[in-house]
DNA sequence: AAATAATACATAAGAATCTTATACATAAGA
DNA sequence: TCTTATGTATAAGATTCTTATGTATTATTT
């Protein structure tokens, strides 16, 4: 994804935050579009996005649809019900790593 | 470390960036720190901690230094002059994660 | 006095997530 | 024609963490 191995454990939260926002996407929409929003910064590669995708539909999270376009194939994505109420905890969730990170790495305010 | 899979990949930054502010700290000390520092949020395991340790040391990031106190045995870790400047970089990182994410699930401001 | 919790370090098996490599297939561009 | 782009998939290996276990001393509670 990145040299950075801070985005461990970020992926599944992107994902479904991509969905939330774009209704139904398929897997290489979903590979461009995080290269287009961060200007390249992170790369999701195919290797993790896939069974990141398979685990997500395991898990009742996402639910697919094939289709042929251009006589290629593409699975597209979109969130469940579930889904839904589980990319509120993930952002959450980030927030909070977000907010305690940041508390922890900044300079703190000495009384002393 | 926490319930959340975000703080995967985070605990080398944390470690270094205690021992930049702290001068020397020993294993335990830092994961007391941290609980304290998060007020619960974050439990630094020490299954996770010390290998993390060794390896840094392992990497010349940091030096150790062997006490004895009130009978029991301390490892005081400090950072070597590479430690420092891979602080820097962990930090820089950190920076660039929460950015680069903030933007990602952050809602865009649409121009339409 | 005895049991438990706290302090202090360490490692090993297994889970989870990702990288890297490979595979197959079609369409577009050089 | 060869390479790049589009599109999905898996498998081996690396990395990081969890969970469990082990050893040892000191402090606290029962």
């Amino acid at each position: 994804m990145s040299n950075s191995k801070l985005y461990k454990g970020s992926l599944t939260t992107i994902i479904l935050k991509l969905l939330n926002e774009s209704d139904k996407m398929y897997g290489y929409e979903i590979t461009q579009k995080v290269k287009e929003l961060t200007k390249g910064e992170l790369k999701i590669t195919e290797g993790a996005l896939y069974p990141a995708l398979h685990k997500l539909e395991a898990e009742g999270l996402l639910e697919v649809e094939v289709k042929k376009v251009d006589n290629r194939l593409r699975k597209y994505y979109r969130l469940t019900e579930n889904g839904e109420k589980e990319t509120v905890n993930k952002l959450n969730e980030l927030a909070n790593y977000i907010s305690t990170m940041q508390n922890l790495v900044s300079p703190k305010l000495s009384l002393e």
